[in-house]
Formats: structure tokens, sequence, C-alpha cells
DNA sequence: CGCGGGGTTGATTGGATTCAATAGGCGTGG
DNA sequence: CCACGCCTATTGAATCCAATCAACCCCGCG
């Protein structure tokens, strides 16, 4: 399961985000191909860099790599809301034209996919599955948030990191980023990981530490092993059903 | 600026509906008489009624009331994620044909108004305009979500209080239903509101008697009393900007 | 008049933050 | 090639914000 999209993609990360998008809603050759012709590929772009709000005109796709979208407050607390993973959106405002308040930063080398606003209009009235997809994922995108209003709401810290880390796996599985020894990369940082489930640094690590002494996860490098999921999503109270993956 | 809608809307839901919509996109006069006519107020629900999923099959908009989604866990730990208000849909649901995966609750006298899946969709067709300003509705609600994330993350028990009841005075505002004097009902207990900003009841209360002790608000009965919007704001960090109501 | 829900208050507990210090990894530059 | 500095991870100790436990008051209502 884990490495069947895998196997299925390749590595060519435009066909990876036309598989996304197929999950949300089946899209014909045809629909793919015009979609494979009108993507710009931008350059690799370093981490820990900001990515301005006028690139994101562009109806703007996450190839490979790793996106946050975060708000610093006045006090320099800061708090990610959304974790952009290959084959997202990386931001939904072209649906309704608007732009996101939100800062927007790389946590790893990545690469966006870019289609002019436009063309991508005409693509979405030729091809309404491709429309129909798209605001699935604003959807999910949405639903994905509301879980993380609920972590922060009433989960517990060991909670809301088993969470994410559940999170991540099968949205990482459904694009073929997991592999099949059961493990993935995370390309951020422990402080990171606490702007983004509302914890403190130590708070973070010492939590961690706590789910590795349950045998559910183990960590080094960057990479999560999910060493015993059902254990992992039992800790968590996870159902990933708001994911849209069941498919 | 706060009773502007008011005196122009008179007290019909439906015309509050269709006030709240062309806010968010202007709708011509047979665009509003086609959602007039396809618009179906349902009864009087009392409050604390649970309502169904298959009640949300229609496009459901609350007329009037006061309506919460939120999640109940296993250990008895309840987290409000949205707060919908007269003139908000009740559900997005109808836009990607997904139900959402929450529990809904009145929490005041309520009447929703429904228009059923398949004449909305012609009327979408029909009024591109109608669908822009519902999708721009979704758009608002998941900006929303992001700052409740923000508020759980990273302020502080006053500043999401604060920030709370700003947000429901530019919004209430927005649908007439803030006074001249600068109060507006806010049928919900300290409980409820505990559980929209992830606080115990306790602390609810001792954080909005702070509150009261600055000047910045008063209570009484259901009812919240801008005293000082300005320091309110400043109190929460609240920028009124993600509602997109400046028009 | 008794009952229950909501609001209020005090005392105590506890989870998480903060402060502080150490260790390891990695890239840069001497 | 090694020294240095920086960032990340880790650990310990002290502190603090908020939760919990426990009363009590008020009020509307049966």
């Amino acid at each position: 399961m884990s490495n069947f999209a895998g196997t299925l993609l390749g590595n060519d990360p435009v066909e990876r985000f036309l598989h996304r998008l197929s999950l949300f809603e089946p899209l014909d050759a045809e629909a793919r191909d015009a979609v494979r012709r009108s993507i710009n590929r931008g350059p690799l772009i370093p981490p820990l860099q900001e990515l301005q709000p006028d690139a994101l005109q562009d109806v703007s796709v996450l190839l490979s790599g790793w996106i946050c979208h975060f708000r610093l407050l006045g006090n320099g607390r800061r708090q990610i809301t959304t974790l952009v993973v290959p084959g997202d959106f990386v931001d939904f405002g072209f649906l309704v034209g608007t732009v996101s308040s939100l800062q927007c930063v790389t946590t790893a080398h990545s690469q966006i996919g870019r289609i002019r606003t436009r063309a991508f209009g005409k693509l979405a009235l030729q091809f309404p599955a491709l429309l129909r997809a798209s605001q699935r994922a604003a959807a999910v995108d949405a639903a994905i948030g509301r879980e993380r209003i609920i972590s922060l709401g009433v989960r517990t810290a060991a909670e809301r990191l088993a969470s994410i880390l559940c999170e991540l796996w099968f949205r990482l599985s459904a694009i073929g980023l997991t592999s099949a020894e059961g493990s993935y990369d995370l390309p951020m940082t422990q402080a990171e990981l606490g702007a983004a489930v509302g914890l403190s640094t130590v708070h973070v690590n010492r939590t961690l530490q706590s789910l590795r002494r349950t045998g559910a996860i183990s960590l080094q490098s960057g990479k999560v092993w999910i060493r015993d999921l059902e254990k992992l999503t039992a800790l968590a109270g996870f159902d990933p059903a708001y994911l849209s993956l069941q498919a």
C-alpha cells in the first residue's frame, strides 16, 4: 500500500501532482495532458526561503520539498497553520481571487509548479473534473485545518504529535513518499513541529521521546519511522477519514 | 456603520442572507429574486438541538439563531470548530459534495433556510455571481478557521477571548445584528465559549472578568457590550482584514 | 419550595513553558 | 585539516498559566 503510488508514479513530480488530483476526482488522459502542457516548473528553492505573495499570483503547486504557512505574532510567537506537501496546492486563493494574509516559507529544498491563473481558468472550463478536483483539494485542506483546531484545543501534547505524524503518514503515502519499510522524511525541526502543534521546542522533544518509548515510532536524521501504526493512531485518537484518501 | 445593514435590511432573515452574500459578491436583482423563490424556510428549532447530517443534504443557510460545529472526543472533551451566525451557510459540503465529520448543534432558537442542492446547482449555473459568492463565503470560513488555529496555538487566554469577541462583533455588524450602542447577543454559555477557544469554564470566567476590568467590554444576560473597540482589538492583536468585510 | 443550570470564587494540582546548560553535527574559514 | 561558530537536540530545574476540585450564589422554573 505504501509504495503502490510510488511504483506507479515513477519520480516525475508533475505526475505525482496529477496522481494526487486524480484521488480527488478522476481525470481523463486529455485533462492530464492539458495540465502537463500548462505547468511551468520553477527553480529549486533553498530551505527557509520565504515565498512572496506575488509569487502566488499563479496557481502554485508544490512539486517537491516542503512548505509551511504561518503567522508571526508581535511577541515573537509563531504559529504554523498549514503544512504543504508535494502534490498539494500551495494556496487556494486562486479559487476565489484572494490572497492569504499568512506568510509562507520552505523548510526543505523545494520546487514549485505554476500555471497561469488565466490558463488554469480555461482548463477548468474545458475540464470540469479538474475544477472539482481543485475544490475537493480545498475542502480537504479545510478539513485538515479543523482537525488542527481540535488538536490544539483539546488534545494532549502526545496526542497532538501522534496526530500530526499520522496525518503526514497518510498524506505522504497517497503520493508515494513513504517507504515500504514504514518511514518518511520530515524536513522540520522540533522547533517547527512545536510551532505547528502549539508546543514549546523543549516539550516537543520530551513528548517525542515518550512516543518513542511506546514503540509506536522512532526518529533519526529527519526521518520518521512508523513502527506501529495501530498503536500510533490509537494514541492519537486518529481517524484518517477526513483526508478522503480511502479511494 | 453598525446599524447601516440593519436599517437597510429590515428584519427578513432571507434579506439578511442576501445582503451577506452581496458583501462577498454583488448580486443583481434577478439573482436575488431567484434565491428568494428557491429558499424554503424551515421551522424554529429549539436550543441544544443536534442537527442530523441528513438535514444537511440541502444547501442550508442559518436565517436566525446560532449554530456550532464541534467534535466530541472519547475522554469527554469537546472542541467547537465553527460558529455559524445568521446569514452564514451552515456547511459548505454542498460545494464539493461531501459531508462534514463534525456534529452540529443549535445554541439558540434557530431557523434554517434550505435550497435543494439540485436547485442551487441550477442557480449557480444561471447566476455565476451566486456561485462566486458562495465560494468566497467558504474561503472566509477557512480564513476564520486559520485564525482560530493561531488563537489556540499561540495566543493567551485573554487574547483568545478578546479575539473571538472582536470577530463576532465584525461578523454580526455586517448583518445588522449589533446595536447602535455597541452590543450584540451572544447565546453561548461560558462553558461553550471555553469549548470554542480551548479554555476551561472556570478560566473563561476569570479571564472575562479581567477583560471587563480593562473597560473594553461588559457582559450581562447573554449580551456583550463592546465598550472600547480600539482597546479590545489591541488586547486581541486583532485585524479584521481576514473577514473580507471592509467593502 | 426544591431543583438544576449557569456564573462566581477559592484552593490545589499539574502540564507545559521558561531558563539554563550540555552535547552533537555540520559548514565555513583560518 | 582542524578550530570555531551556529543550529538542533537533549536534559535538568524552576516557574507559571490554566485545569481541576470543590463550594456557593443566583435565578428561572416546575
